[in-house]
DNA sequence: GCCCATAAATGAACATTGTTCAATAAAAAT
DNA sequence: ATTTTTATTGAACAATGTTCATTTATGGGC
């Protein structure tokens, strides 16, 4: 059959990215295929791809859509602190507690990122970028002498060490009673860090 | 045919392991099929069932040998080295080194792990705990007086924390100049963290 | 109202994948 | 020699991503 139902590119992108992140959110990442996503949103498998080049790059549009999720929610928390040491603590507390709470979802973007060798494109890189310089603002109100270089340093240290973290948390079992001691592990790591970073 | 070779199946699953590192430190996990192992090492597919339980399996037996030959090298780094605190940073710059020398076969180790939502069984996470207790070691001589409870904080938060500093030094591109930067950002951790651990 | 050109959606087809298991061939035992 | 045992096979199955000739509905011109 030809054309039938009229929906736009645009929703039939927003009705499959949708059915992705269910499906990914209930099994992870092994419960999302293409078929399953077109026979979700009513459509022939074909279809998907019409909108989306491949599988990889819905999937890419998926982990944007959570990318920004994570932006919005972080950018909350650094709006409601005032001591950059508190702001920086907050924000390490509020990035566990995003992975734990969307274990799938979260897990969907780095595990996408390093399956396919080469490098996401540029939009994508400047999300996660968006993301460090939450960082890099507190860093500098903490200490304003030090050099752009240092703060971006301090900046990575940190977020990759709590990214690692939330990694090892969550692969460590999927109980919730983890998730308390994954933010033991993250406060240790902030606090210690700013400690020496301040000293 | 039926018997042909007279391999043992310790041959034969060493001959399949060997293939598997191969086939993934080339070409990356995607790389690694059963029909293409089974090729490899001059087999038919259904030989390799007779010996692995399914490729998961195998990736795991896999795995272990990565975790073991990654913990004679640590091993290695503290056995020549007096001061704690050098200690435990050479161990932070040997895992990144290390990471960066294999990238896809340490990849290989966490990107299985949580492609299949249950747990490792017992004997691979003990590998994995021997090699927390490398960093537990120096830690503890670094301060006697602290609890058993506040060193295996320690030791997690920095464990974590240097794996994430690889994980995003290694997705950020594969080039090798990054190893330098990364390596900078793994002891900016490390350094801080301990400062502010005995301060 | 009819017809045609255009665009949209299809779903059968292809190459691969992991995995199984009856069939088979060689070795070992009798 | 003959039988039994056992190791290995490779055809078969279901499911995957992806493509594209075919089909169908729509919108415009007469």
């Amino acid at each position: 059959m030809g054309r039938r139902s009229d929906h736009s590119r645009e929703e039939i992108s927003r009705m499959a990215l949708d059915a992705a992140r269910r499906l990914v959110a209930e099994e992870g990442l092994k419960g999302l295929t293409a078929r399953r996503v077109a026979t979700e949103i009513g459509y022939a498998p074909g279809t998907l791809y019409v909108v989306f080049r491949n599988l990889d790059d819905l999937i890419l549009h998926l982990n944007a859509e959570t990318l920004d999720q994570l932006h919005a929610t972080l950018g909350e928390v650094v709006r409601h602190c005032r001591k950059p040491q508190r702001c920086i603590l907050k924000l390490a507390m509020a990035y566990v507690e995003f992975a734990f709470d969307n274990p799938s979802l979260w897990g969907a973007i780095y595990e996408h990122r390093q399956a396919e060798g080469q490098r996401a494109p540029e939009w994508f890189q400047e999300k996660i970028e968006a993301l460090f310089s939450l960082v890099e603002t507190p860093l500098r109100q903490l200490d304003a002498g030090r050099s752009d270089r240092e703060v971006r340093l301090a900046a990575n240290a940190l977020w990759s060490g709590i990214h690692g973290v939330c990694i090892l948390g969550l692969s460590g079992s999927l109980e919730k009673a983890n998730a308390g001691s994954t933010a033991a592990i993250a406060e240790s790591l902030v606090s210690n860090y700013l400690a020496g970073y301040m000293q």
